[in-house]
DNA sequence: TGTAACCTTGACGTCAACGTAATACTTACT
DNA sequence: AGTAAGTATTACGTTGACGTCAAGGTTACA
């Protein structure tokens, strides 16, 4: 019955969706959830429909909440990007297949494009963050010598 | 009746709800929300009860965008930091009104502890977002590479 | 073998940040 | 003065990203 098993059942590398849960500190809800909007697929099921994971799913969850929480993407954004990252890897490990070398070129162009578009975007975030920043460094200095003026005058009265 | 008005309502620098919201591409809806949550109040009221801004609203709108959409700040977040410059535009405008020395030490003390935290935050996720930006270009450098072995590939079949 | 802990698939609830619609008054323009 | 366009308030609807039961099957360990 184990030759049934798709994803290698008995394996100790292989981890229940609570196990998955809490090494990454989500909720079951949420990786079902992500599974729904195709963000993240479980390795397999057992024949009891239990969903089976690797350890790269965790590795995944961590690309995702970085996409989710560190540039404030939606999750259908994140979407396109982690397709986009698994259609690269798809190529990269199936060079020498049979696909056409004419589909394989407009895949590759397809991504380059899609980073270029994503390395865009980083850019622009990066340089209005850096100007906010700054502004933001400015009004520090500003108060702290405030800050000292007061203390200055303070010191002189009672000085 | 005019004299009734509080803010000087035939001015040609003041604004009714629709032209804030057609200046910053929002919606009225979305100017009387954040109203409720008091990050933007109107600069006074007609008798009628219309709400009227001036162009300070359209930058304060800028601000919050910036916090909001940029750093990916709840608008409770963006409160708290709208809050803090507001204070501080009060003390600096303030500087010499009848409150105390130690209570506006203690005020700019406050000020600066939340300016650097910020800072902090803001410097965090600059760090992050340049890492993963970085990862990104990698990534594309090694797609162009490997498009150009596939056009050599292809040009030595062909020639 | 029992049974507590875990998993499954629904399905309804929640919270932020608005959208949208209804009703009534005001403003602006002809 | 008439009327279209704008505004106010109130209130229910929506969307994304989950939380939280409920009912029932499965696993794992004593």
């Amino acid at each position: 019955m184990s030759a049934e098993d798709r994803a290698t059942p008995g394996d100790a590398s292989t981890l229940r969706i609570g196990e998955v849960a809490k090494a990454t500190g989500l909720t079951t809800r949420t990786l079902r959830y992500w599974e729904q909007l195709g963000l993240l697929a479980p390795n397999g099921h057992r024949e009891s429909g239990e969903r089976l994971y690797t350890s790269a799913a965790i590795e995944r969850v961590g690309r995702i909440r970085e996409l989710q929480d560190l540039l404030g993407f939606s999750l259908a954004e994140v979407k396109v990007v982690l397709d986009a990252e698994d259609e690269l890897e798809r190529i990269r490990s199936d060079m020498r297949s049979h696909t056409e070398p004419g589909e394989r070129r407009k895949l590759l162009v397809e991504l380059i494009a899609t980073n270029d578009k994503l390395l865009g975007r980083l850019d622009d975030t990066l340089g209005r963050i850096q100007t906010f920043r700054d502004e933001r460094a400015v009004k520090g200095k500003r108060m702290r010598k405030a800050l000292r003026e007061l203390d200055a005058e303070h010191s002189a009265t009672t000085g």
